[in-house]
DNA sequence: TTTACGAATGAACGTTCGTTAGTAAAGTTC
DNA sequence: GAACTTTACTAACGAACGTTCATTCGTAAA
């Protein structure tokens, strides 16, 4: 059987692609060279190149929402939220670092209407982060500074993970979740 | 005199393309097209597309690495050096963060020898700061976590301000500066 | 042996790309 | 006002792009 396998190795050799060179500079010939495909056959698995780069970050779009939407039901102390939310981000940072990076700097060659469904979708995320640390403050769980100030550098902290994860270094996961967690928290707590 | 003034303005041009479309996506034709030129004039004013990128990304880069041999000549405590770092951060982010944007996300499609010239600029700038952390620790001024944590994360929470600071929003400078700065200091400080 | 079908192919389409060549006008210097 | 430089133009180049098309291959069921 092993069927399907050629789809996703295009998607996985895409997501690389798209990492490596960016959207628009990644080729589908160069694409199917790495699957080992004539450019024309890569048509018999997807339908187009916006296609790849709309099923990735929509795809980690989505699984960022899930995962906050089962944070918040299973929580209600605004800390442990967002410990559970900073170990998350180290995790998907260290465990599929390649879409990772897609999805932070490559959305922007989304088309519509897949920009739009990012668009939506980030914002859904976002809005409970701010709606926590907005919570965090007037509970007196968290300083009193602009609360835009507290999300964005909260957010902004893992930004160098996925791009400092070069394939041959050793990381120790949770002692680099503890790490993080610790010094983004301690800039925030009361 | 007002020599250049076309060039210029090519240049300001190309950098707030680059910003917005990225550097691949972004042609000649379009920055043409914004400058009241015709593609081909712009040779007469500039050499080819990939020095833009480099003038931009370089120019940016030794700005920062200028800086930071000012800042380090004139202080010696590490958490004013910090804090001035930061407050320079804040500062260019806000000031041009066109050509922010542009350093911080296209520099990886400069080709050689700029992609070269631009990294080790990059890492002397970066060597600086964290031989400035790892002072910081060993004369208890800092946490004693994982120094390159500590680096990422402080440099990390730079990112966001460029691209948060859209055209019409009203920002306080120095108001941001002492929130950030409280903010990343508060999780380094031992 | 025939039928059916997904997978893969080579060729080609129309478009866009960065860039060059050649030239004419405008500005500057003597 | 002649000589020279700078700036801008039209036209075109070769290369690369994403994608389509008709066709062939390989396999497995009928």
């Amino acid at each position: 059987m092993a069927i399907g396998g050629k789809k996703k190795e295009i998607y996985l050799a895409a997501a690389r692609l798209f990492r490596d060179k960016g959207y628009q500079a990644s080729s589908m010939r160069q694409l199917a060279k790495e699957v080992n495909l004539e450019p024309s056959s890569l048509y018999s698995h997807i339908s187009n190149k916006q296609e790849l780069l709309a099923q990735i970050c929509l795809g980690e779009a989505e699984m960022y929402v899930n995962k906050m939407k089962s944070i918040m039901s299973e929580c209600d102390d605004v800390l442990e939220i967002l410990r559970q939310i900073s170990y998350f981000h180290v995790e998907t940072a260290l465990d599929d670092p390649i879409s990772a990076t897609v999805f932070s700097d490559e959305w922007k060659h989304l088309e519509e209407p897949n920009l739009g469904r990012f668009r939506n979708l980030r914002k859904e995320y976002e809005s409970k982060i701010r709606y926590i640390i907005a919570r965090g403050t007037e509970e007196g769980r968290l300083i009193d500074t602009d609360s835009m100030v507290l999300f964005q550098t909260f957010l902004s902290s893992f930004k160098w993970i996925y791009l400092w994860n070069k394939p041959g270094r050793e990381v120790d996961k949770e002692a680099l979740q503890r790490d993080i967690t610790h010094v983004i928290l301690r800039g925030l707590k009361k």
